[in-house]
DNA sequence: TTTATAGTTAGTAATTATTACGATGTGAAA
DNA sequence: TTTCACATCGTAATAATTACTAACTATAAA
């Protein structure tokens, strides 16, 4: 099943004349088995045994490429950029719940803009909604109990 | 205007048990006058010429101190991190239109969380909203004419 | 006003993150 | 199988962030 999402990425690369290097295989193999977010670093780390003397530039590379294509999705979560495949199954735009304990995403339906009535002086290119919280898992293993506080 | 703008960033400073020195005096002048984002580093080259040898290490650590404190707000502006202050004349959350061209923010009355059922097994701590285009004065200018393609 | 002290900053350096670039290697098309 | 534009490596430079100790200072208490 993983293989199958492996795959997709790959197509996804080559759809958008990517070249399909060993090195990117791996890494749409890490982003499909990957149950949560990647950094650029766990990317590395996830290859450098396979590809002994790979370059971060490579990773970054790579990373940022596909973040253009749209194959995956980059995020600041709490210090540290992440990324993480795109959801292959809704292709249509869609927002996330993720867990801020086991970085687990859940797509939502529901975009904000459907029933936003933008202000008529502002050209509207693109926007960002992410809910943060904690998934029924974690809550039920005790975790996150302690809620933040809201932030814009 | 902006002097007491900078005053009430102090004064906020001072609310939240922080020792009130010349440095974030000034950083919270840096802040009130501003008319967008700062970044560290432009925080940094606005103090640097006032206090020769101030280190990075204390503009680090009182951006950080005053994000922890709700004083400044951190955004991930396209490809780097800056920072507002907080909208002190609105003390309800809300959120923001923001000029990719000249980097404005306009706050917003509406927040998506309003009219928002959050699906019942997960716990809701926080949540991102902001919203990206061109506003009035740059459409007129002529920039921003090539409007980017939709984003999570 | 003086003193004590906890919080703050400077100075220096280490660590981490990211990008640059020429030489070499390789996927994919002809 | 040859070709070549694209990828990667190797190395290094640059930028971003954090660590740590000694010196300094805002603040409260004496």
């Amino acid at each position: 099943m993983k293989e199958r999402d492996a795959e997709l990425i790959v197509q996804s690369m080559n759809r958008h004349g990517l070249r399909i290097t060993e090195q990117r295989r791996t890494i749409a193999r890490l982003f499909a088995n990957a149950t949560g977010f990647l950094s650029a670093k766990e990317v590395f780390l996830g290859m450098v045994d396979k590809y002994n003397g790979l370059s971060f530039n490579t990773v970054y590379r790579n990373l940022k490429l596909l973040e253009e294509l749209g194959v995956i999705e980059r995020f600041q979560i709490e210090d540290s950029i992440k990324y993480r495949v795109g959801c292959f199954e809704r292709n249509h735009h869609h927002h996330h719940l993720i867990c801020l304990t086991c970085s687990r995403v859940f797509p939502l339906e529901t975009c904000p803009m459907d029933n936003f009535q933008a202000p008529d002086h502002f050209q509207i290119v693109k926007h960002k909604f992410e809910i943060y919280g904690y998934c029924g898992n974690c809550q039920r293993r005790g975790i996150g109990e302690d809620a933040g506080t809201m932030s814009a």
